[in-house]
RNA sequence: GUGGGUGUAGCUCAGUUGGUAGAGCUCCUGGUUGUGGCCCAGGUGGCCGCGCGUUCAAGUCGCGUCACUCACCCCA
């Protein structure tokens, strides 16, 4: 018989990994909810046309990174592959709003985009995600960057970099297009790279943001958005800048930053890191005024971020393995149900340990508990349970000693 | 979607001009009748990714294919 593998793209996650990925949510999870966000888990199959008309229809992601299939009725469904567009359809169909429309929501999970694999990017992907919903407070962009600031911070990861930029509004941003356009047009296009010539019509942006240097030298007298921004976005990015340099989060500004999904608008960012490959970014976000009433819900603002949990898996170190307090030596099979009782009753007092199921020879058994770091290894066999007693063997020094049961607790806890 | 690299033991990797498959680590057993790590001895473990071709003979050469991986693109 054939064996049957994964599918690309998508991984088995083991001891090592796991215990990251745990580490990674529960910080975030702790961190979070001092700001008083509260976790909210949505599903990760939605109705296709949430997406194309949240994260934008001539985006990439829509246009061929999704799992799209038809359900048993023929009904079209797709896999998310982010989590902002979910969060906002709770938020509206639950009508969380009606009650008090300032909403700080934490969610994470796996994410789906049918992409090529390479370091730092799964077809299956895990996010850790905040939408702080119903303000456009500057307050409220600088609190969401203080607070994925903070849990990068808490996680212990160096390195990282701070990207921010205002992309504008709804007014401003076209007037942009416009003069971005123009330039565009008036550069020598046979000397842009072949993506370039593609960009300039399907994505002006990104061409901003091209690596290539001789796309990087023509485009370096490129209209800025930051000199286009209106009165109002002006105001409000510089705002958002007061408090974050108040705060003295050390952030760098780019006004070449953008983003890939069509929903942002004003305040923008990134969080990038050198040492995990081309994929560099850890973290990103922005505000999103419009999506909410885009999705038939009021006209609320809305700002938020996500988190790469596989790209900042890559920059944490690995992770101890958790020591045992005993590992329980059976030497005969008839002490075999005692140990299984008597090891039931050490966790039960918060002991950590491991029964041998299989009673091989002392030697094997004393190399499992070596191996699995164990600071005791507890011996028992008939000899021991005629007397009623244990062997207690301290993993560190060797040291041995016979106690009754009811002194174990003791003897475990001097260890 | 495009390009590069790599597929040999559980892991890391050798393998000569084509000639019957190797090491280190891991694991198991023993050296020590019921005592771990270090050391020593032995052992388990392979469709050499898969298929086709060339050849007396293919891990080795050719073609195809699949998988993994890095990069482009895109993005968290």
């Amino acid at each position: 018989m054939s064996k049957i593998q994964k599918i690309k793209g998508f991984s088995d996650l083991f001891s090592p990994e796991s215990d990251q990925f745990q580490f990674l949510e529960q910080t975030a999870r702790d961190v979070f909810s001092r700001y008083g966000c509260r976790e909210l888990r949505t599903p990760i199959i939605e109705k296709t046309n949430l997406f194309a008309r949240s994260i934008g229809e001539e985006t990439d992601v829509v246009q061929k990174e999704m799992y799209t299939f038809p359900d048993r009725k023929g009904r079209s469904l797709t896999l998310r592959p982010e989590a902002t567009a979910g969060v906002l359809r709770a938020y509206i169909e639950n009508k969380l709003y009606a009650r008090e429309p300032l909403q700080k929501l934490f969610t994470c999970g796996p994410m789906f985009r049918y992409e090529r694999p390479q370091k730092g990017r799964m077809r299956q992907f895990h996010q850790i995600n905040v939408e702080v919903l119903g303000t456009d407070a500057p307050q409220a962009d600088a609190e969401v960057l203080l607070m994925l600031w903070t849990f990068l911070q808490s996680t212990g990861l160096k390195g990282l970099a701070i990207e921010l930029n205002s992309l504008g509004c709804a007014e401003c941003r076209p007037v942009f297009h416009d003069a971005l356009r123009s330039f565009l047009d008036s550069l020598d296009t046979d000397r842009l790279c072949d993506d370039c010539k593609r960009r300039k019509d399907t994505n002006p942006l990104r061409v901003l943001d091209c690596k290539v240097p001789a796309c990087k030298e023509m485009t370096k007298d490129a209209p800025c958005i930051s000199d286009h921004l209106c009165p109002e976005c002006r105001e409000h990015f510089a705002a958002v800048r007061e408090v974050l340099d108040q705060a003295e989060l050390p952030y760098t500004l780019n006004p070449r930053l953008v983003r890939g999904l069509d929903y942002y608008q004003r305040t923008t960012f990134e969080i990038v890191s050198g040492d995990i490959g081309s994929q560099s970014a850890v973290a990103g976000g922005g505000r999103y005024d419009g999506l909410i009433e885009k999705l038939g819900g009021p006209k609320l603002p809305g700002i938020g971020f996500a988190c790469g949990m596989e790209r900042l898996a890559l920059l944490l170190p690995e992770q101890e393995e958790p020591h045992l307090d005993f590992y329980l030596a059976v030497l005969d099979d008839s002490a075999l149900n005692t140990s299984l009782i008597l090891a039931q009753h050490l966790r039960d007092k918060g002991f950590t340990g491991e029964v041998g199921f299989e009673t091989k020879s002392v030697k094997a058994q004393l190399r499992q508990a070596n191996r699995k770091q164990a600071k005791t290894c507890l011996l028992l066999g008939t000899e021991e349970m005629d007397k009623g007693q244990i062997l207690v063997k301290d993993m560190a020094t060797g040291a041995q000693q016979s106690v009754s049961q009811d002194d174990l607790e003791q003897a475990l806890g001097l260890q």
